[in-house]
DNA sequence: GTTTTCAGTTTTACATTCAACTTTTGGAGT
DNA sequence: ACTCCAAAAGTTGAATGTAAAACTGAAAAC
């Protein structure tokens, strides 16, 4: 009767759960950009599902901030405007700061270790420029610090978060000037994790996202200037 | 055409929006207690509605961690264990501690006398051994700090935190010696929050919710010991 | 030339239906 | 009397249907 503990893990998630996840990468990377228009029977058709599974992924997906649900005119990707991000940032950073004191509770040398292997890799893209693995090495690096809390309440609500402001990182291009500043706060970042001083590495998690939010701000304020207020809900 | 702008918000939320104000009351307020079944049908007669909104409505409180949906065998209000509540009471604190940061920053001076007026009948109702009252104005206290952050989305993240563990307090009696410890934190709080001294706030709040969840935990504790094994889910 | 109006079409919100899975119930065998 | 199996009843997951609201665009009015 166990014999089957061994298969594939035959957990089916329901159509709905398996929607939520798709659409939600959809947005977070940017293939539904911010503000357009989600017709259902489009994403129906695209995933080969029927309405009803995909409305319910919506609704998740709206209580969540990623998607808005205008009654009786559908749903669309929400907008991500400046001071949604002032409220965000500060959020995020209290909850990664916790992150970190808890990470430097329960992570156990092994996997400090590995993390301080990860920075180096990073650190070693950032030497020669290449933008993209750097940029994968850098969130594997808060995951793992995020996983290190060893607490899944936090772990979820900062997903949730950062999926709302990832969507932002795509017109975020870092200076020259920035970019060595962020490596620089990560060499502290593992200094600290390293000494598992749980206190200073809140508090240089919290100065790295409050760095970051000035940076994408300020890209994102130039971006508002050009583009002469891309109007919302026109009424 | 702006005329109708004077009129209530004619915001009519859907049918399923309404469904989960609705049921989220229900389970938070312990109608339907941990870890008893929700037959849809059951709902759907009671608020007069299709199956269609309300499994909608499911899937949203499902999302947000105050039912668990069971493939093929529908939902039941989340059963609330120890380990949730220290996994979520340090998340709450970091979150609180951030609202009274910035409520520090951002509060009127009237507002601050309002709390401190709610804070003083409090401390009435405290002397007077009344305990219902004494929940209600501690309750509003909070949530007057929380709104003076003036960060949405740390306020809705907060709430809904809250929403999953209330539940518990239900089983929390205070001890006459924990009160009057809080009543001590809540007069830390409201000087700090007058002196506005947030790093101070921030905390007082941490170390009063830290406190308050090792009431509420050893009460559960006791529970348990009690019943013995209330099982969940036996595979 | 601009704005308004109104029929036609599309899209959405919700209800209903259908199929698949679970639980229950009844009975046969040990 | 207890266990095991099978058929029925009930519940859930997903598809389809329906009524109403919103969009479209072309013609009429200003």
């Amino acid at each position: 009767m166990a014999s089957n503990a061994l298969k594939q893990p035959i957990v089916r998630q329901s159509l709905h759960e398996e929607l939520v996840g798709l659409v939600r990468e959809l947005i977070v990377d940017g293939d539904l950009p911010p503000g357009v228009k989600i017709p259902e029977k489009e994403l129906c058709e695209r995933f080969g599902v029927s309405r009803t599974p995909l409305r319910e992924a919506l609704k998740v997906l709206a209580s969540e901030g990623l998607v808005t649900l205008t009654p009786n005119r559908g749903a669309s990707a929400s907008l991500i405007t400046i001071e949604d991000l002032e409220e965000v940032f500060p959020v995020m950073g209290a909850l990664e700061a916790l992150a970190g004191e808890l990470a430097c509770q329960h992570m156990t040398a092994r996997e400090i270790a590995s993390v301080r292997s990860l920075h180096n890799r990073m650190i070693e893209h950032y030497r020669q420029e290449q933008l993209k693995p750097y940029f994968q090495l850098n969130q594997n690096i808060h995951e793992a610090i995020l996983a290190g809390s060893r607490n899944n309440s936090l772990i979820v609500m900062y997903r949730s978060l950062a999926g709302r402001v990832r969507r932002a990182r795509y017109f975020a291009n870092m200076s020259r000037k920035r970019w060595a500043q962020a490596a620089a706060e990560h060499e502290e970042i593992i200094s600290a994790l390293e000494a598992r001083d749980g206190a200073q590495l809140a508090d240089i998690l919290k100065r790295h996202l409050q760095n970051k939010f000035e940076t994408v701000s300020q890209q994102l304020m130039e971006m508002a200037e050009s583009v002469q207020k891309p109007n919302r809900a026109s009424r």
